[in-house]
DNA sequence: TACATTAATGACTAATTGGTCATTAATTAG
DNA sequence: CTAATTAATGACCAATTAGTCATTAATGTA
């Protein structure tokens, strides 16, 4: 999407552009802190990445730590609350809801830059719990809610098996995570490669077809739901 | 298993204990390295975590970075190929197989300390590229070979679909490993727990339920593979 | 007991780096 | 144009820490 600092050509130096720093400071940030950990990343690596000295960047950002707060809250400005909103209108099977809405999400997070911050929260969230939280309340509950609905409302229907709705949202979602993950961690330095829309796809499938009801025990046939 | 050297009651001062300290140094490293991170963890912690001095630990380890090294070697000295082995000697249906050993492999491992250097591997390859090299050799690739070999023998008696062998080793394994990177991530700071025992389980149920050959496309029917 | 060996120590050094602030210069107002 | 405002700079300071080494003392030997 938008060019890292490091690589365009901006006019030069000592210009004044109040409004474009913080963005571009995050930017730079979030791949410093991605690539190489929060402690091993020098506050004026940062800056200047961000084609700024290291006292601009404190100009803008009170500490280091602010800054990766800032980094953090900012690459997780809740997609999913919206995309809970239109899940929750739609009526029918929810297998086309998984293909059509869970696939494409988890295939545009990963190849957007924000895919890293699940590397990033799981290497800091120790040192920084505040970051738990807000991690928890803004993406794992959301989320985990969303998908265990969708699950629920295929069981309830017949079109799922009745599987255990916390262990599927996991088996649906900790492979996404761990895909992202792996982007910006091994992926990074080795040819061991993984073809990650091929894959969020086959996965969901595989799902879908663990979700199946048996055979044998033929549950009564499945009816549309009440919507809502 | 072993207590970890902060809360035993050693002996106490100026104790030589040539034999029992590189032990205790790597689990006191691992246990703060996977902690705190590589980067902010100061040598001398690791020391007094281990009941020693600084420059102890600089008696068996010549820098920070090899005893980095040192941990992830020592806790990833492959059960995998043992495992492989048997496997390899297996005859017969191939569910049992994943129910009987990669279950209960993934349960203790998930238990074990050495559950931590999932996340140390993730934070740390891309600082120090050889951790990538030796854990891609050591790990990834004979588990993908014996998980792959697992797949692919089922998939040929017809036991199970002919799904994608390679999207399907990761559907099984990448949620194992966040798992176990979890828990010494946010499953540290928060109550936001997950039952691993039972998650391994139903996992892999669900899997090998989204590997069942569909009703419709009768498979001729699955006859014994040949042994080897 | 006296001596040799070597495990263990911790004060020290050199280098790094988060954060500050007096100075500089781009921009705007009058 | 001149003055006022403020974005941007980078030299600087204080604190931290990886790694060293001269010294200490535990252990073994005669």
């Amino acid at each position: 999407m938008s060019t890292p600092a490091a690589t365009d050509t901006r006019p030069s130096p000592r210009q004044r552009r109040k409004e474009a720093r913080p963005h571009e400071l995050l930017e730079a940030a979030l791949t410093l802190f991605v690539e190489k950990g929060f402690a091993a990343t020098r506050a004026e690596e940062v800056a200047q990445l961000a084609g700024v000295s290291k006292g601009t960047l404190y100009l803008y950002y009170p500490s280091k730590e602010e800054l990766l707060k800032a980094v953090i809250a900012h690459y997780l400005s809740s997609r999913i609350a919206d995309t809970a909103k239109e899940v929750q209108q739609i009526d029918g099977p929810m297998a086309p809801v998984l293909r059509d809405m869970l696939v494409p999400w988890w295939q545009q997070m990963h190849a957007s830059p924000a895919s890293g911050t699940f590397k990033l929260i799981i290497s800091e969230v120790r040192n920084f719990p505040e970051i738990a939280e807000f991690y928890v309340r803004e993406v794992i509950e959301p989320g985990h809610k969303l998908v265990g609905t969708i699950l629920r409302r295929g069981i309830a229907s017949g079109e799922f098996r009745a599987v255990d709705v916390e262990s599927t949202v996991h088996s649906l979602l900790l492979p996404m995570v761990m895909l992202c993950t792996h982007k910006h961690a091994l992926g990074a330095c080795t040819k061991h490669d993984i073809d990650a829309t091929k894959f969020i796809a086959d996965h969901v499938e595989l799902v879908l077809a663990g979700l199946r009801p048996t055979p044998k025990a033929r549950s009564p046939k499945a009816r549309p739901i009440k919507s809502a």
